[in-house]
DNA sequence: ATGCTGCGGCGACAACTGCC
DNA sequence: GGCAGTTGTCGCCGCAGCAT
């Protein structure tokens, strides 16, 4: 067979590369040798037919090299994977010991970086159809890796911070013994996997999650992190209207703003002062927060709020992120957010705002115990 | 029983989109 | 215009079904 030698790195044409079978593997590889290697003159081409009747993938390559000859034992599979490499090992090892002088070669349509690394590491020769190739025996050493090669990797480095984010933040925070997968996550947090694998990469960058052989997330470094992130958080993150209500105590306004949106089907949860108060003992405050999300024009009628740039005593704010309300629970029939979030809105509150804070967090953790 | 292979879901990641 | 978040892609892996 004469040899079409193509200038080195000139782009292949492009073939389907999956749900290619072994067959029409072999027939690509064999059309497109000459490009493949393109500095051998290839001789001859044989079909080995080894051991029992069945028909391995085997085929015998004489090639010649300068003025050197040499067999290639070319064992064809239609799936580049390590575990399809590993089972080719044994085989094209054995065959090599059996016959003398030739050299053993693994071919898929693609062949990953992890069965490449293995193929080197057991002196095995490969070629992919997509333009990979090494060979090492005598003289000889090709190694290419293919245009079509993948990019190399590019660290993104987002915040973890970000409104989204702190779903997952929440998320692990609130469950902090859990060990989680990807898509669970994903899932609960109604994010995109791949979203939820950025966050996630972060996290484990700085050390707050680690990621078992399975994969799966777990919380290693809960106190820093919610430290963190309680100091690089605000409740002014969403939007906030200060109100004056003429009601005469905090408890008043609480009730009553309950029962408006209860009624007004709209979504709510107590933080700040106010949501800590209903989770223990706690000290004077008066102005109230409350998260709401939807229409505030009609429950600010109802209960006759007055808008007022001093001397509020309610402040609602429009969640930024419907993850606010992750976890929150009702206690005495009001909706309250969760520890965590009670925790970092908390945390920056003027005052004795992070004095609670560390309250709730004492709470949070004998409540862990328990469970 | 054991081994092979195709299928489908999952994980990992770059590219893309769209918002502030 | 920079970055948060989504989309698309493809290797990887478990599994079922078929062959031996």
């Amino acid at each position: 067979m004469k040899t079409m030698n193509l200038p080195f790195g000139k782009k292949l044409e492009f073939t389907k590369l999956h749900s290619m079978n072994e067959k029409e593997t072999i027939n690509e590889f064999i059309k497109k040798l000459p490009s493949l290697l393109p500095n051998m003159d290839i001789e001859d081409i044989s079909y080995e037919i080894p051991i029992d009747k069945k028909s391995y993938s085997h085929i015998m390559v004489k090639i010649l090299t300068g003025n050197k000859k040499k067999n290639l034992l070319i064992e064809v599979k239609s799936n580049g994977e390590p575990r399809f490499v590993e089972r080719s090992i044994y085989q094209l090892k054995n065959l090599t010991k059996i016959k003398k002088g030739i050299y053993p070669v693994f071919v898929a349509p693609y062949i990953s970086e992890r069965a490449r690394e293995i193929l080197k590491s057991e002196n095995i020769g490969y070629i992919d159809l997509i333009g990979d190739a090494y060979l090492q025996f005598d003289s000889v050493l090709v190694d290419r890796i293919s245009i079509a090669e993948r990019k190399t990797e590019r660290r993104l480095n987002r915040g973890i911070f970000a409104s989204k984010a702190t779903r997952i933040l929440r998320a692990i925070l609130n469950d902090p013994g859990k060990k989680w997968k990807n898509t669970e996550l994903a899932n609960i947090c109604r994010m995109s996997p791949a979203g939820v694998y950025f966050v996630v990469n972060q996290l484990e960058d700085k050390g707050y999650v680690s990621r078992d052989e399975d994969k799966s997330i777990k919380l290693i470094d809960s106190k820093r992190l919610l430290k963190n992130w309680a100091s690089n958080w605000t409740v002014e993150k969403s939007r906030s209207n200060a109100f004056f209500s003429f009601a005469r105590s905090p408890e008043e306004i609480i009730l009553k703003l309950a029962k408006a949106a209860d009624e007004l089907n709209l979504k709510y949860a107590f933080t700040g002062m106010a949501g800590a108060s209903m989770v223990a003992p706690f000290v004077r405050y008066n102005d109230v927060w409350v998260y709401i999300s939807g229409d505030l024009n009609e429950i600010v009628k109802k209960l006759d709020l007055r808008p007022t740039s001093s001397g509020a005593n309610i402040r609602i704010f429009e969640p930024f992120d419907d993850g606010i309300f992750m976890d929150f629970r009702e206690i005495r029939g009001i909706n309250v957010v969760s520890n965590i979030q009670l925790f970092v809105d908390l945390f920056t509150y003027p005052g004795r705002g992070q004095e609670q804070a560390e309250k709730i967090l004492e709470i949070n953790s004998k409540e862990d115990d328990i469970s």
